[in-house]
DNA sequence: GTATCTTTGCGTAATTGTTACGCAAAGATA
DNA sequence: TATCTTTGCGTAACAATTACGCAAAGATAC
């Protein structure tokens, strides 16, 4: 049975928001991806998403669909762009507000049997074709993180709490695709007095274990708001 | 009389765009307003902007309502950001896809008593408290302006098919606040080599008159796709 | 016609930032 | 105790940016 209930002078198009996830881990840049269950796309793999509710912005219809569809709460979260092509969509006309997000991994380790239906994480040589127009909104959220992740300080949202300097050179090399000098490297980020030292190494490696750093967060807010800019 | 023949099993907000139009004249950035002609914010300053329609994307809609409010068309028009708050809009729950616009302004001197019920263009400093969210979109807008003004050629959108060195710099001083050595902004600029020299002189000024350049779009297409980067 | 004024247009020096790379120290293993 | 790998810090070579001197052009004043 299905009830029309909300009517309106002129037609309207169904607003959805779409969650593009990074994740990091063994120097690979990682995506969750959910299989959906139902048609359209039935066994395609998307991104996690659905449709705005009338009491909540597009910011908070993507925050609770990442959590009700993935678990995933609490983590960097920003809007990318909204794609309306008429077509976009077999159901009808929809038009999404498509954001990213940045996942520390470690936390977010997704089991098969959640209530989402089938979340997965891929590496991102391994991307399956996706449904609906969501290849391009990848293409378009691989570009933000690759532009962004060089004037703001949005890498170690994929990394845990504590890391090591290596470990950040890795990321920062995977996502930009290029190999970095160490120790230039190291003096950047360090001249930047945006790290706090921890005085513990990683133990248990057959050679000197590197220090273990952390983001300080609140002396980079209040850094930028004097109109310090991050730049590696 | 009121029809309300479009029904749905579930409530959808309204979609519409809104459209920040930049231009420039006299040293001076201006912003295109429209004087709202109807309820609510009757009287108010607003950008130009309307209802989605069913059969067209969000980049034709704010072509076409940029078009229809102002008779500006064939201009640089770029997505900035989707508005969604649940109070943003009076009437009931409106989210907006907003844009800006870059406008040669000699190209559009708006005149009163267009279809526009009443266009005009503001300079930067002196810009009215705007109806709905747009007093924070505009901030967006500016934002966005400054930061893309640096690392793309989008400025030569806001002059003359043909402009002189001085002019453009005026230009970058004017959005980015701040004052730029004449002889180093020529050079940078000239070694790009993407200027197209007229050989010809601005006549009727006391003094020698600056050379004529216009933008080589098509280089740029050429180089930007082979990885060159446009910077100033 | 000549001097003067303002602004354009081109050069070079001083400074700063980026890149390349040598080497000692740490921590494990042989 | 020697060896191996990786971390961590330094300094030299190079490139880019900034500062600024000065001649030339085109108009006006005398």
């Amino acid at each position: 049975m299905e009830t029309n209930n909300y009517c309106y002078e002129y037609p309207r198009p169904s607003v959805t928001t779409d969650c593009v996830i990074f994740g990091f881990d063994a120097g690979e840049l990682k995506l969750l991806l959910i299989e959906r269950g139902i048609e359209p796309f039935k066994g395609i793999w998307a991104f996690p998403g659905g449709f705005l509710n009338m009491e909540e912005n597009s910011d908070e219809c993507a925050r609770r669909e990442l959590f009700e569809e993935t678990g995933i709460e609490n983590v960097f979260i920003e809007q990318l762009y909204t794609f309306s092509d008429v077509n976009r969509d077999p159901r009808g006309r929809v038009i999404t507000v498509a954001y990213y997000a940045l996942v520390k991994l470690s936390d977010f380790k997704i089991q098969a049997g959640d209530d989402a239906q089938s979340a997965k994480w891929f590496p991102i040589s391994q991307i399956p074709s996706l449904a609906f127009d969501h290849n391009l909104i990848l293409r378009m959220a691989l570009n933000r993180l690759r532009s962004k992740i060089r004037y703001q300080p949005i890498g170690f949202e994929l990394l845990s709490e504590k890391f090591t300097l290596p470990e950040l050179q890795n990321l920062y090399e995977t996502i930009l695709e290029k190999q970095l000098d160490r120790r230039n490297f190291r003096k950047k980020i360090l001249e930047t007095h945006l790290l706090i030292d921890h005085q513990e190494s990683v133990k248990g490696v057959p050679h000197k274990g590197a220090k273990y750093f952390s983001f300080d967060k609140n002396k980079y807010k209040t850094l930028s708001e004097r109109g310090f800019n991050f730049e590696i």
